[in-house]
DNA sequence: GTTGGGAGAATTTTT
DNA sequence: TTCTCCCAAC
């Protein structure tokens, strides 16, 4: 038996060992969140539940695994099973499974950034429109995007933005229209649809919803307040049986309203809900009160919240600073002095964080870092796996086993010397729309195509495929990287890169955590869905961290906690961004993100703004 | 058709 | 500083 009642607050008991039905946790930052979930799960487990009836949501798959792997040290390992991780890795399950019900094969492509943008790019050249004025492919992808998270038309969210597009709305939407039939042809889904396509199999195929609902008896979300329409109707739908719905969040810390959050959600859990239980967890344990001052003061002026206040429970120290510079260069010394000091108080310098708005705004500090010496790791803007060289990898891993990738076809075609986008649209073509690495014929048709300048190169890289099939390589994924490293990479590398060690090294990390999936289907499916954070996370796990300054956007430290953080380009048009200002309602925005930078820390905090501009308050995130 | 140089622009936040 | 586009040469 876990003694519940000793290692909880009465709140975070409550929530914990909460009975049957719908429940609300409100949980102000640094109060125990996570912590009360953990023990949630712990005490489910104990009561008898399976663990594999559990399902529990979570932003990112490190959150994940982390409750996972604490609530298996409180539970004493019974906790197997579990469902567990985002709502697109959910959804990828669900889907995986019932595929060919949604008229999609079970190893559909998930499409990345990447692939999302050469189809649009695709689209658009289609309708041989003047790409002068167009609007650029990212935005065209983030409008799409919105429209489907916010379950709207996308003429509905063109009309909105439509004065600063300034072209014929219809043509975006045909552009759309092409978007989504290139999709089809190519049986793939991007990041939406995963969401999309998940909400639909359950709402279309009732025996799916059914067994579903019937399955997960306890459904868990963390930051809900997080969630968008789509995630809270799929919430809603696979708890429709049972009704044990907890949902955990912080309206407060609500950042993601970009991509279609709508901290609604959680302000209307009660409406949808009328028989939930709502728990707040107010005491906070993390940081001195001097830094909840600061917290508490920076969204008082937010309208339309739940009623909150962060109470101390640490002991005063050294007030939170504000430091005005003249510029950017002046704040990176600035601030490498102040990392200095610190790490002469006994800081290590992995207790410390630098935060900020955007990645671009780190750009000084890295150099000022590197001049002076000090280790630093950066959660860079670039996912690990999105990096070109990665890709060219992931490509060949798709051609192994994706018969019908043809952006994968074309990628790694792409890579031999002399072979362009005409001779492999004609490759594709001849080919039959497929290729499939498992037939011999078609593989040798490809071989004879080949143009003579890429053909040495080429004939290696068949040689893999054949042997992939063969030796079952798909089980062991690290050997068949390792092998197209050096029979190929390796070389191209250093052609075409000016940095190849360093892209290499990558390349052997990759072959690391290739190894982590039981086979390379199941890598590749999964791998367009972990992000950086995971990765960062995972490095964490294996090597011991050397003591490095962590630098992260205050989206990325979502979550985490440390005693001394920095917040820089306090400054108005750099955070609040200057993007954002213009829209209305963004602000409030702008003053929850603040707010997570904020409570992020424990014992020290020093924001620091240089002027820069002829800005005149430079701490226009304080509400007045 | 393809490559590679060179000039230019441009930078929110992410599953 | 990194990507992106455009043009000339192979």
């Amino acid at each position: 038996m876990i003694p519940f009642e000793k290692l909880l607050n009465p709140e975070q008991l409550a929530a914990a060992t909460a009975g049957d039905g719908p429940l609300l946790v409100l949980a102000a930052a640094g109060t125990g969140k996570t912590r009360t979930l953990v023990y949630r799960v712990a005490y489910l487990v104990e009561q008898g539940i399976p663990p594999d009836s559990l399902l529990l949501l979570t932003f990112t798959n490190r959150a994940a695994r982390e409750m996972i792997t604490r609530a298996e040290q409180v539970a004493g390992g019974l906790t197997g099973g579990i469902w567990s991780g985002t709502f697109h890795h959910v959804c990828n399950r669900f889907l995986r499974r019932y595929a060919d019900r949604l008229g999609f094969r079970h190893d559909f492509t998930i499409l990345d950034r990447d692939d999302t943008r050469s189809i649009l790019d695709e689209c658009v050249k289609a309708l041989k429109l003047n790409r002068k004025e167009f609007p650029k492919r990212d935005v065209l992808a983030a409008l799409f995007s919105t429209a489907a998270n916010r379950c709207v038309p996308v003429f509905d969210v063109i009309e909105k933005s439509i004065d600063e597009l300034n072209v014929d709305p219809m043509d975006i939407v045909r552009v759309h229209e092409g978007y989504e039939q290139r999709k089809h042809q190519l049986g793939a889904m991007d990041f939406d649809d995963l969401l999309v396509n998940g909400l639909r199999l359950l709402r279309e195929h009732e025996e799916v919803c059914r067994s579903y609902q019937t399955r997960f008896r306890h459904i868990l979300v963390d930051e809900y307040q997080d969630t968008n329409l789509l995630q809270a109707q799929l919430v809603d739908l696979l708890g429709a049986h049972y009704r044990n719905v907890m949902v955990v969040g912080d309206d407060f810390q609500c950042i993601y309203g970009w991509r279609g959050a709508d901290f609604r959600n959680i302000m209307e859990f009660p409406k949808r809900y009328p028989d939930c239980r709502i728990v707040k967890l107010e005491q906070n344990y993390r940081s001195v009160p001097e830094i909840l001052e600061v917290a508490n003061a920076c969204i008082a002026g937010n309208p339309e919240q739940f009623q909150k206040t962060l109470r101390a429970t640490r002991l005063s120290r050294v007030k939170p600073r504000a430091l005005f510079l003249r510029d950017g260069d002046e704040q990176a010394k600035a601030l490498v002095r102040l990392v200095r000091r610190h790490q002469e108080d006994g800081f290590n310098l992995s207790q410390m964080a630098v935060l900020y708005r955007a990645h671009f705004h780190s750009i000084e500090l890295q150099m000022e870092l590197s001049r002076a010496g000090i280790p630093y790791v950066i959660t860079s803007g670039v996912g690990v796996f999105e990096q070109a060289h990665v890709k060219d990898v992931l490509s060949f891993l798709r051609v192994c086993c994706q018969p019908g990738d043809r952006l994968a076809f074309a990628r790694l075609l792409g890579m031999m010397y002399g072979v362009g986008p005409k001779a492999i649209e004609g490759y594709w073509e001849k080919l039959g729309g497929r290729f499939d690495s498992r037939n011999g014929q078609q593989r040798a048709a490809l071989c004879a195509m080949i143009k003579p300048s890429a053909r040495a190169e080429w004939t290696a890289i068949d040689r893999l495929l054949g042997a992939y099939h063969q030796e079952n390589l798909s089980v062991n994924g690290g050997e068949i990287v390792s092998r197209f490293f050096d029979q190929f990479l390796h070389a191209y590398l250093e052609r075409v890169y000016e940095h190849a060690d360093k892209r290499a090294d990558d390349i052997q990390e990759l072959a690391v955590q290739i190894m982590q999936s039981p086979d390379v289907p199941a890598f590749l499916s999964e791998v367009a869905l972990l992000t950086n954070v995971d990765h960062e996370y995972t490095q964490r796990q294996t090597q011991d961290a050397p003591d490095r300054l962590q630098l992260s956007t205050v989206h990325q430290a979502k979550g985490l906690e440390f005693p001394v953080v920095f917040v820089i380009w306090v400054a108005e048009g750099m955070f609040p961004s200057s993007r954002t200002l213009g829209e209305a309602g963004d602000d409030a925005e702008e003053r929850r993100l603040f707010y997570v930078a904020v409570t992020r820390a424990k014992d020290e905090l020093c924001l620091l703004a240089p002027e820069m501009r002829r800005s005149r308050d430079p701490r226009p995130s304080f509400p007045s």
